[in-house]
DNA sequence: GTCTCTGCAAACCATTTGCAGAGTC
DNA sequence: GACTCTGCAAATGGTTTGCAGAGAC
């Protein structure tokens, strides 16, 4: 509740300072996406909560409130090449030290299993330095197959 | 042309124990991948290369190869966020010594950097051993700011 | 000859866009 | 009141699929 205030004060200000307006349905987003912190929720996801508590929204503006929360920092994206981006809320607000984690993507059964790890902090200092270009998140995929599929057979 | 007929025949080697078919087709679309290697090409981009060797192919039959060689590990695959997917002939086959590169992703003008860096064979080996996870390949990407986007303004 | 593969065209489906009315400040 | 924002429905565009004929073995 508290970190939730947090989140939604930043919005607003952020919004602000941009000249944008400050709508149920930004807060809506942004607050289901707090909610449901780790769960790579695609837009359709978000728009089937948000519709409990707000039941006119459009698909439009869930696509739209991503792409402008996406764009001011607070929610970070994910494509796990299901055909469908994902979205969670930003690594900056999330409450837990979980701050770096990766995903490995099976290639015969599909699972995705969370992997925590910081090692690249290191290395997106570097990349700073070497290449000038500020680094402000990343995504880590590792592609294989999981115990049980090697088990299996293969 | 030493390289490009391992490749081919690494090919018919693959094919045959599946029990599938050597079209000119397949071997066409890996000799295009192979012939543009660090190039990050859509189907679209393989497709007119293909056509001017062998202008009947269809699209459809390189998304569906594509796919077959992504399967045995032949052709990687990268998504830069741009709304479709790219590849590249499979590291495992790349003459040059750059196992690994990354990518810098401009937030402001979708630049595309690429970066080289081995750092993460070793946090794959520590993967393998923490979660019995079986790593083929990886995909690292960086999003941020570019030097000439930073200078401007922001 | 059998079975897979291919080209074509249509289908799919996540995402984007145009627009007129509603909401914010 | 001026401007942005939203919902709706239609458009978009990369990718997939069904099918009948062609090709590989």
């Amino acid at each position: 509740m508290e970190q939730q205030r947090k989140t939604e004060d930043l919005l607003k200000q952020r919004l602000k300072e941009k000249g944008l307006k400050v709508t149920h349905q930004r807060i809506l987003v942004l607050t289901v996406l707090e909610q449901n912190s780790g769960m790579h929720m695609t837009a359709e996801d978000i728009y089937e909560l948000v519709s409990q508590d707000y039941p006119d929204i459009g698909l439009a503006t869930v696509y739209r409130t991503l792409q402008l929360l996406w764009d001011m920092q607070l929610v970070d994206r994910i494509n796990l090449d299901d055909g469908c981006v994902r979205y969670e809320i930003g690594h900056l607000l999330r409450g837990d030290a979980q701050h770096n984690h990766h995903h490995l993507i099976c290639r015969k059964c599909n699972k995705v299993i969370p992997f925590t790890d910081d090692l690249l902090d290191d290395l997106e200092h570097h990349i700073e330095e070497v290449t000038g270009f500020h680094v402000l998140d990343h995504e880590l995929k590792f592609y294989g197959f999981c115990r049980d599929c090697m088990e299996k057979e293969n």
